[in-house]
DNA sequence: ATCAAAAATGAAAACGATTTCCATTTACAA
DNA sequence: TTGTAAATGGAAATCGTTTTCATTTTTGAT
C-alpha cells in the first residue's frame, strides 16, 4: 500500500488522484468510527452535523472512489440501487450475512471465492479479478423473534 | 411450480398476480430464445422489433417481476445498475463468470452458497434465504489474446 | 513570499434505470 | 352481455449517482 497524504509528492499516474485529500480523510474518519455500512448519503449527513463545512456531497462520493482505489474502503452492493462503504484492511474484502429482517450485517471471515479461485481457474480456465458475494436471510435474533409467533 | 395462463382460474393472493399474462409471455419467449442475459430495455427492443403491437416497457418490468416470482426467470444483479434476466430452470438458479473485457459470461454449474448454507448456519446460526454471486475476471480467448499484445 | 498550473471542490443540472400514477383497455365469471 | 378485477401503456416521478463547469485551494518552482 502506499497511501499519502494530500501534501506528500505523489507521481502516481492512475485513472485518478491515489491521495488522501481534505475531503477524504474526513469521509475516512467517519467510516472509521463507524461500524455499520454507510451510503454515501448517510456519511454526507453524518459530516453535516458534525464539521462547520462538510464536504458536499460530490466529494463524498469523489473521496469514497478513492478511498476504494487506494484499498482502504470497500464498497458493498446489497443490489438495492444504494452502495454502502466500510472500512477494510488495507487491500482486504469480506462479504456479508445481512438479516432480511433487522438489516444488521456481520461479515464473513473469509471469502468463499478466494478459496475457489484455483478449481475456477483450473475447471473454466477464466481468470478471477473481482467477486460480489452477499447473503441474506435471518440472523439467529430474528429467528427466534418469529419463531413462536408465527410468521411475518 | 404453479405456473397458469391468465385464462386459467386462479386463488393466489400473492404479493402480485402469479399468472403468465399475454405480456409475461411475449417476454418469456424473448428469454427462451435468447441465452445472452437480457436487460430489461434489451427485451423491450426485441419486441419493439417483431411484436405489432409490443407491451410497453412497463409492462416488460411487470412481467419481469412475475417471471421472477414464479421461479421460471432470474434477475442478475452485476453490481452496475443494471439489472439482467434469464431463464432458469424452473425453482433453479445460477450464478456467472462474466469477463470485464468481452463482457460474455457462463455460467457455473453448482452454487458455491448453497453448498456452504449448512455450514453458515452452524457457524453464524443465520437461515440463508438468498445470496448474489458473481465473479469478475478474463475469460480464456480474452487472456490470450492480452498476453502478446501487452496490456489494455 | 509569489505565481502559474494542477487538483479539488461545490452547486446545479444531467443521467438512467426503475417505479409510480392514473386513465383506458382487456379478460372473464356470472 | 355485463360488471368488476386485472392488465396495460405513457407520462411523470423517484432517486442514487455522475457530469459539468466555474471557483477555490494546493502545490511546486521561482
Amino acid at each position: 500500500m502506499n497511501v499519502q497524504s494530500s501534501h506528500g509528492h505523489s507521481h502516481n499516474k492512475g485513472a485518478q488522484s491515489l491521495r488522501l485529500t481534505k475531503g477524504a480523510k474526513k469521509v475516512l474518519e467517519v467510516l472509521e468510527r463507524t461500524d455499520e455500512l454507510s451510503s454515501a448519503q448517510d456519511i454526507h449527513s453524518a459530516l453535516r452535523n458534525e464539521e462547520d463545512s462538510p464536504p458536499g456531497l460530490t466529494t463524498v462520493y469523489r473521496s469514497l472512489e478513492s478511498l476504494v482505489q487506494l484499498g482502504l474502503v470497500q464498497s458493498v452492493d446489497f443490489g438495492d440501487g444504494e452502495r454502502r462503504y466500510e472500512m477494510v484492511k488495507p487491500g482486504e474484502h469480506h462479504h456479508h450475512l445481512v438479516c432480511e429482517k433487522c438489516r444488521n450485517s456481520v461479515h464473513l471471515d473469509q471469502c468463499l471465492v478466494q478459496q475457489l479461485e484455483e478449481s475456477i481457474q483450473a475447471k473454466y480456465k477464466f481468470e478471477v479479478r473481482g467477486h460480489i458475494l452477499e447473503i441474506f436471510g435471518l440472523c439467529e435474533q430474528c429467528q427466534q423473534a418469529m419463531a413462536p409467533a408465527g410468521k411475518k
